[in-house]
DNA sequence: TAAGATTTGTGCGTATGTATT
DNA sequence: TAATACATACGCACAAATCTT
């Protein structure tokens, strides 16, 4: 037990970002790296509350920053996914 | 129809404590007055959900308590069952 | 074998109340 | 006042496993 996400990232409540953007922050990296490949699902609100350890409210901004920044799109009912950001920015 | 559980509780939301956990400790109750017997399920959540006349949120909320109490255990697809607290705590 | 019901798991949308900054 | 965060609650929909018919 413990050995998946024991290098999970913590907020910084002492940084100048609210921490619905340091989520989005590092999943932002996450996109970028390749970890997260487009089309697939991003983590879910529960799990972000699990491993940040923060409230809904918080997990589904930072599901809402993504989307606003054009990172992800949410299918509704069924998760939200990496957005294929090559070409066109305009959907 | 109606006679079985016309004695049913009812949520007080002007309590100080949560529906949830209103709903938790009246099944407490009936584990510890032995109504439910070790090993037997607990109410399904669309029970509690017309018993209570509460959301599946907070059913479900109800039982994830006292999961977490070590009162019950949840077994997926199956159902929630009591737990036997005789002896040791820990597992 | 197959269909249907039941039950929990999961995901999302929304709302209210409280607290802090 | 506004933004942020947390806790709680209600609603809807679909998936997966299990059980019944």
């Amino acid at each position: 037990m413990s050995t998946l996400y024991d290098m999970s990232p913590t907020i910084d409540y002492d940084a100048p970002t609210p921490p619905y953007q340091q989520i989005a922050a590092e999943i932002i990296r996450d996109i970028e790296s390749g970890k997260l490949a487009v089309d697939r699902p991003i983590p879910s609100e529960s799990t972000l509350i699990q491993r940040w350890g923060v409230a809904r409210d918080t997990a589904r901004r930072a599901v809402r920053h993504l989307r606003e920044l054009g990172f992800v799109y949410t299918v509704p009912q069924r998760g939200t996914y990496v957005r294929d950001r090559t070409g066109s920015e305009t959907e």
